[in-house]
DNA sequence: TTTTTTCTAATGGTTTACCATGATTTTTAG
DNA sequence: CTAAAAATCATGGTAAACCATTAGAAAAAA
């Protein structure tokens, strides 16, 4: 029997979850946790084969508690269970090195077939993440869609910020000690990289990826 | 019994639901629907009592999903079942007249409670639902926050989305066949009663009001 | 140590956004 | 019907954003 936590902030999704996984041949359900951050206590005193999260969660995400576990349980194996099909979680999730990545919108059989493929050691990604990341691939392969956080240099990022923050270029320029000139370039670096035309597209951007609130 | 549709875009979550709905007493699952496009159709071979469909969806969100079904079908009972705890979106429901609004992290007891509710003819939301209304009054009795989305016109609602979505002034005009200084004058009045100083202002208060992605 | 990247900065020009103000027409609500 | 609200448009001005190009200095990588 394959002993499995699951992890959901909502509590309705969670209780019907369960009641899927208990549905199902060869699987227990020893656990369910309504918030990300009681896992760590949880495993101080249960053995656990698999992890099944959701991915946004307040307070922890699926791919930072991967991140934790990887490290202090890296015999665990860890399924994320979400409705992000972007490619820019995917990559995320594939960075921080889950064992699995399942959409919401797959079916039972599916997921069935996830937590046997994980327990044999396998991975199991959806049909659709795969399309999702060859349709927008890395830039090893490909330059189209930068996953840009990365390619940004750390002032950039300092200065999206601010400007995510609405400041104006001469308020940026006071606040970070330089001349108006050089925002000018360090933004329009920006809207090269980002693939924007206005400081919108910028800001987009960076309320996407969870750099401003 | 009380006969049961749900929708759910995603198939795990309409699936595990159907095995919390069918774990109920007195509830009969006789439909579950992944596209809320389909419910006409359903309706017009089956009798139902209650809907019960998230809120966030393609092609037909669940709100427009009630305007539609109350003009057809008056007598079909609706209960959203959603994340969104926004103020926002729980006026719109309850503007479009849905019996219930529930949050997805409710739980099963609450949401057996809400069925019964309905079905007795009463009106059921979540009591988190009740408190972000009370903590976000509408200005029937207070005045406080202006920059709600209710005081908006239709236009200036129109021409909020365009700007997000990242088009020029002139853009915007051509786009509505109106002149540039017509969509000036709105972006400005957009901005005092957004009591925002620039166009990412207007760009977040809409992203963060879900009117564009 | 070279090479590359990043950060810095300037020049000069174009376009767009922002602001104030006033005014007409159309639509909506009392 | 009439008053209020919403949508339309104009003028004229200031500030800010955007664009292209060039280039030196500092830091990081090869």
């Amino acid at each position: 029997m394959t002993k499995v936590v699951l992890i959901d902030d909502h509590q309705v999704i969670l209780y019907s979850l369960s009641l899927l996984f208990k549905s199902m041949e060869n699987v227990e359900v020893i656990g369910v946790l309504n918030d990300s951050r009681k896992l760590k206590a949880f495993l101080e005193t249960e053995t656990v084969d698999i992890i099944v999260s959701d991915l946004h969660m307040p307070h922890l995400s699926g791919i930072d508690l991967t991140l934790m576990l990887r490290k202090d349980f890296p015999n665990l194996k860890i399924l994320l269970l979400t409705m992000a099909e972007d490619a820019y979680h995917i990559r995320e999730a594939l960075r921080a090195g889950v064992h699995g990545y399942v959409l919401k919108r797959a079916t039972k059989e599916e997921l069935e077939k996830a937590v046997e493929k994980i327990m044999t050691g396998k991975k199991y990604y959806s049909e659709a993440v795969i399309d999702e990341l060859a349709a927008s691939p890395d830039d090893d392969f490909n330059n189209s869609k930068p996953e840009t956080i990365e390619h940004l240099t750390t002032r950039e990022l300092e200065i999206l910020k601010l400007v995510t923050m609405e400041y104006s270029t001469s308020e940026i320029a006071e606040k970070l000690f330089i001349s108006v000139a050089t925002v000018e370039t360090h933004r329009g670096n920006l809207m090269k990289k980002l693939e924007v035309k206005s400081a919108i597209g910028m800001a987009k951007f960076a309320l996407k990826h969870g750099l401003v609130d």
